[in-house]
DNA sequence: CGGAGAATTGAATTTTATCAACTGATGTGG
DNA sequence: CCACATCAGTTGATAAAATTCAATTCTCCG
């Protein structure tokens, strides 16, 4: 009951990178197993060390920090590819919190085997760094439109992302991706209260350039979109898979 | 002319994990040489790939990002002990631009040997995945502050953060810390007009919180601005110097 | 049928940005 | 040495953006 990582659906998508046959072996020999979780469950905890590292197989969830006062960031919203613990791995400790939206499929690693592996494995390793990498530019781009943008642009790009998300790990096809996330998830990644993204939604929609109903996202004219977002979205480039 | 990593001065601070004998062997041997730069030059710049990578020796900066608009969101303030552009070595190409605000001393690495770390010494690869994971963990902070608290909050905590790195940098001694950055940076950073920016300061001023002015940041009653920032900050821990 | 969670809408209020003007320090060329 | 430009910081007035409050709808589920 166990899809071994030389089926991994995932590592057939062109927006991840090859794996050489030595790479299958090795991320297969580290994989302990598969982890099923609901959705709306805690994955990763702020503040807690994690003995265990995650790639996820399916299914989507969001990462978020909380306030005393309350108030969540979400970080980012989290898709099938994406790698999850690596900072309790390596810091000893998590910065943010990570639950699931839908049900997950998770591959389970052990926190112990990453130093190992970046003895034994300095390729993989180096796919690590990279990670971490793609992790931080995603997140500076986050800061720039919640620093810089104003609500529509905002949240244009923010439609814009989710959908190249979606299609970099196979949800998508042509403009259509399913969209398990609330409205309030979206506010608190966007930093906006849910009643303007709601009414900045509302308006996207009315302006025909994109509709989000019903649990599915619809992008009826993408350079419309990025028109609005000010910007055209950042190519994306083929990335690691762990 | 050039300072050896046996001899160097961020080394023997709190801030900075201990290294061990083949550390600084492995270091110096990677290390190119030093580079001396102005104030106000720009280091690396985002969409190109840059041959090289730097440490912080010397001296303070900022990491930004442009959007077409003309506006500017300050990723982050840098300090001596920095690593500066791991994104370009990993993913051929920098999200973001570093620019100098006072002078500077970078030691200089070369990008073709990153990879020969990573084949040859597992502990300093480790590390350098640990900087990566720090600047993802200070990223995200940056975010949650942006996204979601008040500006009075926002700038509070900013200065706090200021404080917290120049003390951990070296530069601060008691609650009293060089600060070359023009407000414009800050605002930036803080995703706040300069003169909202501004009129916040002075307000921190009166209240005898903290000062910030000719080129000097005071804070005269740590508590009291935590209380307005509505937060503590993370304890710092020690982290790898490359 | 009742209740809970999510989305939606209108109205009032607060926060923050923009515009504009002024100060003070610094530097340059005639 | 002085007139003049420049740049960072400061302040007041006004406008725009986004939040908060409140109420309503809709769907799903027990």
């Amino acid at each position: 009951m166990r899809i071994s990582c030389q089926d991994c659906p995932l590592r057939k998508l062109d927006s991840f990178q090859a794996f050489s046959a030595s790479d299958i072996k090795i991320t297969d020999a580290l994989k302990h197993g598969e982890l099923r979780v609901d959705a709306g469950m805690p994955i990763l905890e702020e503040g807690t060390s994690s003995p265990q590292l995650y790639t996820v197989l399916q299914g989507q969830g969001v990462r978020y920090k909380t306030l005393e006062s309350g108030r969540r960031q979400v970080l980012s919203f989290v898709f099938p590819g994406d790698f999850l613990g690596l900072q309790a791995a390596v810091m000893e400790e998590m910065d943010h919190s990570v639950e699931s939206t839908t049900e997950m499929v998770l591959c389970v690693f052990d926190r112990k085997d990453l130093r190992r592996l970046y003895r034994d494995a300095p390729e993989r390793a180096f796919d690590v760094t990279w990670v971490a990498a793609e992790e931080e530019t995603m997140l500076s781009e986050a800061l720039t439109a919640v620093g810089q943008r104003t609500a529509k642009e905002r949240v244009a790009w923010g439609l814009m992302r989710l959908m190249q998300r979606s299609k970099a790990s196979g949800l998508a096809r042509r403009d259509r991706a399913p969209m398990p996330f609330r409205q309030t998830d979206f506010a608190d990644a966007m930093g906006l209260s849910l009643v303007h993204t709601n009414k900045t939604l509302s308006m996207i929609r009315r302006a025909e350039l994109a509709t989000w109903a019903d649990g599915w996202l619809d992008i009826h004219d993408p350079e419309g979109l990025a028109e609005m977002a000010g910007t055209p979205l950042n190519g994306d480039h083929c990335r690691p898979l762990i």
